[in-house]
DNA sequence: TGTATTTCTTGCCAAATGGCAATTGCGTTT
DNA sequence: AAACGCAATTGCCATTTGGCAAGAAATACA
């Protein structure tokens, strides 16, 4: 709970009783691997934090294989932003891919939140265009790099990360073949 | 001035009074090619919406090579936003690659609308959220196709542009060499 | 614990893309 | 009109990456 917070702090000042207010909205949740926190078609109606547990938003084509856009692990808000907010149908898929651990909001307290919290609403403003713009920045750098330098960097970037994830989600995420990620990491070690 | 009128409606309700509001603050600025509107390390302190021309937001590697992360073209606004937004250095340069014409809005300005219209800056938050998460699909979906589909799907998606823009930015854009977009117009006509 | 299933690795070869340099093409300048 | 500069194309070849299938390893399941 106190990580949640002191994420929030980041971004903005909220004071004791802001803080109480928050955590007494936020629920508990459980998710199994391989279920999903969101689907493709339907409004999502909650905003999640991880505490525990490593998500990933993906996407299926025709041919009925995936693609992961992004991971999501512990300390981070995940959600499927423009469909949280503006209660259209979600885009796209969020698929815990280990057992995971959530503090979640659902979208009248979120609601209610910012009538009691001013400055709440331009937190998570600020939350999503930052986390929006950084993943644009990694994304686009990504595209002109070979193969071997977008692993690289994501070893950098997320320390630890690729020993959590299917390595068939991470080359979808690199953009890569599986026999291709396979093959660059016995030239790594 | 109309079409920058029209543009703003699609993301929220202006009324008469509003609206010469806001054209009283728009000014006319001319670009000329090769010129920039934006500077890595310098803080953005206008936004701009194309009325004439191109733009491409792009950033220079050690070596002093460019890469083009986007173009922007008529009826769009042009901004580093977390420059403009947050008084921060911006990241990247935004180069004129055409003779430009803008309405531009300082940052003063900007916000004495914020505070003379309720909803602007709502307004702003949805336009530039919208366009980045757009921006981010786009590009996350290059990610996995080859240099073809990339290049088909630029020009399904930016129609004409492709005949607008030096072919080497536009390669730089698609995450390929130069030689290799020529090969690959060459295949499609 | 044993079995089934999925994931990961590897080998082989084909296809795609890059690197470099020479050439062509086009627009600008003088 | 000629000369220049920059952009684009092309050829040649090396490197990277993909596709497919078989086998190994890890994981899930009963």
């Amino acid at each position: 709970m106190e990580e949640l917070i002191a994420y929030l702090l980041q971004f903005g000042y909220l004071n004791f009783q802001q803080r109480e207010l928050i955590l007494a909205k936020a629920k508990h949740w459980r998710i199994a691997k391989g279920a999903y926190f969101a689907e493709a078609g339907k409004i999502s109606t909650q905003i999640g934090y991880v505490t525990d547990g490593i998500f990933r938003v993906c996407y299926y084509d025709k041919q009925g294989d995936s693609f992961t856009r992004y991971f999501v692990y512990e300390n981070r808000f995940v959600v499927d932003v423009s469909s949280f907010r503006d209660e259209i149908p979600s885009a796209e898929y969020i698929e815990a891919i280990t057992d995971c651990q959530l503090l979640v909001f659902s979208r009248e307290d979120f609601i209610q939140l910012s009538a009691l919290i001013p400055g709440w609403h331009d937190m998570f403003v600020k939350i999503t265009s930052y986390v929006l713009e950084n993943k644009l920045k990694v994304t686009s750098n990504m595209l002109v790099q070979d193969a071997q330098k977008r692993y690289l960097n994501f070893l950098d970037h997320y320390p630890g990360l690729a020993n959590r994830v299917p390595l068939n989600m991470l080359a979808s995420y690199l953009g890569i073949t599986p026999s291709s990620l396979s093959r660059i990491r016995k030239n790594i070690p």
